[in-house]
DNA sequence: GGAAGATACGAACGATCGTTCATCAGAGAA
DNA sequence: TTCTCTGATGAACGATCGTTCGTATCTTCC
């Protein structure tokens, strides 16, 4: 397997031991994936999951829980490989940046889906589901703020923004899900360099010409 | 009138001379942005039109062609703003992309629903609608492309990712739409400065300290 | 064997959807 | 005045929506 050829793309929710349920929450992504939270029904999802509508609600209350569901796992699955990526890296901000870049860039590539499901349809949670996923996401949020703050305050990312640029970074980031295509002009790793790079040249961190 | 204040937010159609047609279309726009494509009714529409549900369709045949209407004429407006904005900079690639982000940001600013509803509703578009819509947009971003590829030409923009670079700029700006608030931490010159600084940066280009 | 719980299904509910229709008021041209 | 066109309306159509219900089939444990 060389760095074109496709990675592993498995279902972000393995199996959990209970019925379909692993089914019907990839089944989720797919379905909100391609048409949207309020273009998908129930109907596409259980067609999807390869079980009958009625049988979704004995592992799900409503459909906009199954969408909490979904993205909550999701995000939970980010940030552990974010955090993972961090611990491994040096202690120098630069190289900290560059590995949580590249543990996004891996993310992205193996479950696009859920990317395209997290950046777009997190809007229509509400009440408390809305709340909660909001709250873990400013956690994974945290994970790259906490590094710019250290390049900040030792010197090795010099711009003038600081404060809105972990986000910055984040929101390019996650736009690769939206044009992202395994076929596409760059191998994984060579993407995974570029968003790095573009990343770092954002901080305006020292870069080797 | 300083910084801080509010700028004038019109809305993005003015009156066309026919009926209540510019107030349909807006209202379209405030639908769509609060509630999604699929997630907004045409008797959302109407309401917030301030008309009835079945006079909508004496302007427009289909909600998708309303979908696609609204999404042309944002795009419109925002592409003829960018033009204007690179005539008048100067010839410099990092003076034009500087003047081509600020018109963006005004852009954001002034017609933040528009923005919001381009970037997140563009998906459910369908046929010919889509294949239009997607040759406009290839056009706006290559007011981009052009400033990238002539800084790139001439060494001010030294990044290795040049083809790319264009894209991501574009992405993160567009996703400023998704945070921006009137009240914010930032006027909104120095939010132009920062989108600024944050593109050249990542161009990498020379920058003063 | 039989009670209990988990898993599954088809049918149906009321609500809402996009769209169509018949109709009407008013303005302007003949 | 009469005809025509534009703009506007409420009622209704069939389709689809999220959700509920009654019931049937398994597995597990006594």
């Amino acid at each position: 397997m060389n760095a074109r050829s496709p990675a592993a793309v498995t279902s972000l929710v393995a199996d959990t031991g209970r019925g379909n349920e692993a089914a019907i929450l990839n089944a989720a992504l797919d379905a909100f994936g391609a048409a949207g939270f309020h273009g998908a029904s129930m109907r596409d999802v259980a067609k999807r999951a390869g079980t009958s509508l009625s049988n979704l609600y004995n592992y799900v209350p409503s459909k906009s829980r199954l969408l909490a569901e979904v993205l909550r796992r999701a995000n939970d699955e980010l940030t552990a490989r974010l955090r993972a990526a961090v611990d491994d890296a040096g202690d120098d901000a630069a190289s900290r940046m560059r590995e949580a870049v590249r543990a996004y860039v891996r993310f992205i590539v193996e479950h696009q889906v859920a990317m395209v499901v997290s950046t777009n349809e997190v809007r229509y949670l509400t009440g408390a589901d809305r709340v909660a996923l909001v709250a873990e996401r400013d956690a994974t949020q945290a994970v790259f703020e906490q590094i710019v703050a250290q390049g900040v305050a030792d010197g090795t990312f010099r711009t003038p923004y600081p404060d809105d640029a972990a986000r910055t970074v984040l929101t390019a980031l996650s736009a690769v899900s939206g044009w992202y295509r395994a076929d596409g002009r760059l191998s994984r790793g060579q993407l995974a360099e570029q968003q790095a790079r573009y990343a770092l040249a954002l901080l305006e961190a020292p870069l080797p010409h």
